[in-house]
DNA sequence: TGCCAGGCCCTCTTTAGGGCCTT
């Protein structure tokens, strides 16, 4: 079976919190947050909080709650990021503009030689396509528009990753019911979030009598 | 010195500009 066609409800589903916008602009990871879903089942989850060698500005602190003295005996990017590197496997992978988590992991991974071989999917190009209703595409306005059950812990990376995983299996299950899709593989999710908008209609209805 | 992300997506577009998302 190719990595195509591998079903999109057997995924890592990952979120950074970091000390900024960039990793370009020297910006580093403070928090890894991950769940594995396999056949649309959470099965296994990973945290990590970790040490970017300098304080982080208070900007950041406020928004995530991760505070200097949290991060003082965390273990260094380095280090967290190896154990992350070896729970990611070779899995595809999933955030919520994911354009930016893949930067940072990216980076991230580049300072420890380690590659993967995963390719990533964005749930918020997905639902940009399948909730274009949606008052906006924030994941804390999304979950609440899917009628997802929240505690309202966002802004930290296991949380975060939580509740986009549940939000991607509502996507999904919103795919195979508007448009009789048996399984979304992959490949679907690939081609879903690349379509314009106008033109998801007939990808989809496409799909469904393939 | 001054400035500083970047990819997607829409539109009064494509020889461009600005809002949306992520921290």
């Amino acid at each position: 079976m190719s990595r195509a066609d591998v079903s999109a409800d057997s995924i890592v589903v990952l979120d950074f919190e970091t000390t900024g916008l960039s990793p370009d602009q020297g910006d580093r990871a403070i928090e890894i947050g991950a769940v594995r879903i396999e056949a649309g089942e959470v099965v296994d989850s990973f945290q990590q909080l970790m040490n970017p060698g300098r304080p982080i500005s208070q900007f950041i602190a406020d928004y995530t709650g991760i505070t200097n003295d949290m991060l003082r005996d965390a273990p260094s990017c380095e280090e967290a990021m190896s154990d992350f590197h070896r729970f990611m496997g070779d899995s595809n992978l999933l955030a919520h503009n994911a354009s930016f988590d893949k930067r940072f992991l990216d980076a991230e991974l580049q300072n420890i030689a380690k590659r993967y071989r995963g390719e990533f999917a964005c749930s918020l190009l997905v639902s940009r396509r399948i909730y274009q209703a949606a008052p906006n595409h924030k994941l804390a306005t999304l979950v609440d528009y899917a009628n997802i059950e929240s505690s309202g812990g966002y802004h930290r990376a296991l949380y975060d990753s939580q509740m986009t995983a549940k939000l991607w299996l509502s996507l999904l299950d919103e795919i195979k019911h508007r448009y009789a899709v048996a399984s979304v593989p992959f490949e679907l999710v690939a081609k879903l979030q690349k379509t314009p908008k106008k033109s998801v209609d007939g990808l989809l209805r496409k799909w469904s009598t393939a």
